[in-house]
DNA sequence: GTCTATAAATTGATAGAC
DNA sequence: GTCTATCAATTTATAGAC
């Protein structure tokens, strides 16, 4: 587990990024915080916007992955949705600079990468959709909109990046475990 | 209700930031999209930031009297609740540019600017604690972490600000209906 | 209050030595 | 693969005419 030149840089870009913005990011911050000149920004990734995009995948295969792992450790569409939310807001306290680049830098990717991280994003949200659609199936959930309903679900665990740190009133498991009581909640038949 | 060039920049601000977010944003890209010269833009304001200050303070005030009007709409927390997140997902949806520079751009206010800027974020968290404690303590919502659950009220108005555009797969009035069902059932008591 | 012109600094990216 | 040095373009902001 050494820490290369390049896991440096990877580490110094998404605290640039999180902090500024992509476009309020100088290559020069980038070089300065992994403590290289700023012609070494260049050695391994030809533009800054390849050096995004590096993060931007590696980030979004992170959390598909955290994702359809937590919905493949039970059959219970209640229950997989319950890990989703908890795994999910779990990922995004516990990696918040990380997330924050993720979500919220889409749109300075280029057409051609954003494609790519698009895919990546729909197939995270049919994960929910596929537990909400199996819940319902079975009766043990009431959603009218499925669609609106997986992003409402998802919006619990994204919006912390806004707000999260370290050291806060939560800890990232407790946020995990809080928003996944809130999300079968919010999902569970209304009284009759 | 004329239009006057202040809020044409004002305007083109708005969107270029939303755009490019603050710091990958030229005074020159806000210029030509108000159809004004570079230099014009420091007319009404000395610097980018200040631009950026006043778009954050009208968007805050805006969305705090938006918050306040519905909770102020009746006596029960319930109801208090289904208005407040149906009007505050509205108004984002609505407002989806001013909203993502609001929720977006907070870092990137000089210090002064963000402490007053925080006050007015703090007043609208506590419009919904209130509501939040008081449908407690008459019995009628379940709610252990009254900060957490706040903050995850909200989340759900605020992220859509990520992903909303107009013509899309929901309407502003459609996303506060479903925000708010799902909002008051996901603080209902649970079955005994 | 609008413009043209420009100053002064910073930017993304490259050249070429070691 | 790292550095120093630097280019060419762009950036924020200002000066001064109308």
């Amino acid at each position: 587990m050494t820490t290369t030149a390049r896991d440096r840089l990877l580490d110094a870009a998404v605290e640039a990024f999180a902090e500024h913005g992509f476009g309020g990011t100088t290559t020069r911050d980038i070089a300065a915080r992994a403590h290289m000149s700023p012609a070494a920004v260049y050695v391994h990734h030809a533009t800054k916007e390849e050096l995004l995009f590096a993060i931007s995948l590696r980030g979004h295969e992170h959390a598909l992955e955290v994702l359809a792992n937590a919905a493949s450790t039970s059959d219970s569409p209640v229950e997989q949705i319950a890990a989703m939310v908890q795994a999910f807001s779990e990922w995004h306290a516990r990696n918040s600079r990380i997330g924050r680049v993720v979500q919220y830098e889409f749109g300075a990717l280029s057409a051609e990468h954003r494609a790519i991280i698009a895919d990546l994003r729909r197939r995270m949200e049919h994960h929910l959709q596929d537990a909400l659609v199996a819940g319902v199936d079975e009766g043990v959930l009431e959603v009218t909109d499925v669609r609106g309903t997986a992003r409402a679900v998802l919006s619990l665990s994204v919006d912390l990046v806004r707000w999260f740190e370290p050291g806060g009133a939560h800890t990232a498991a407790e946020l995990g475990r809080l928003h996944a009581d809130l999300a079968v909640r919010m999902l569970r038949p209304g009284p009759a």
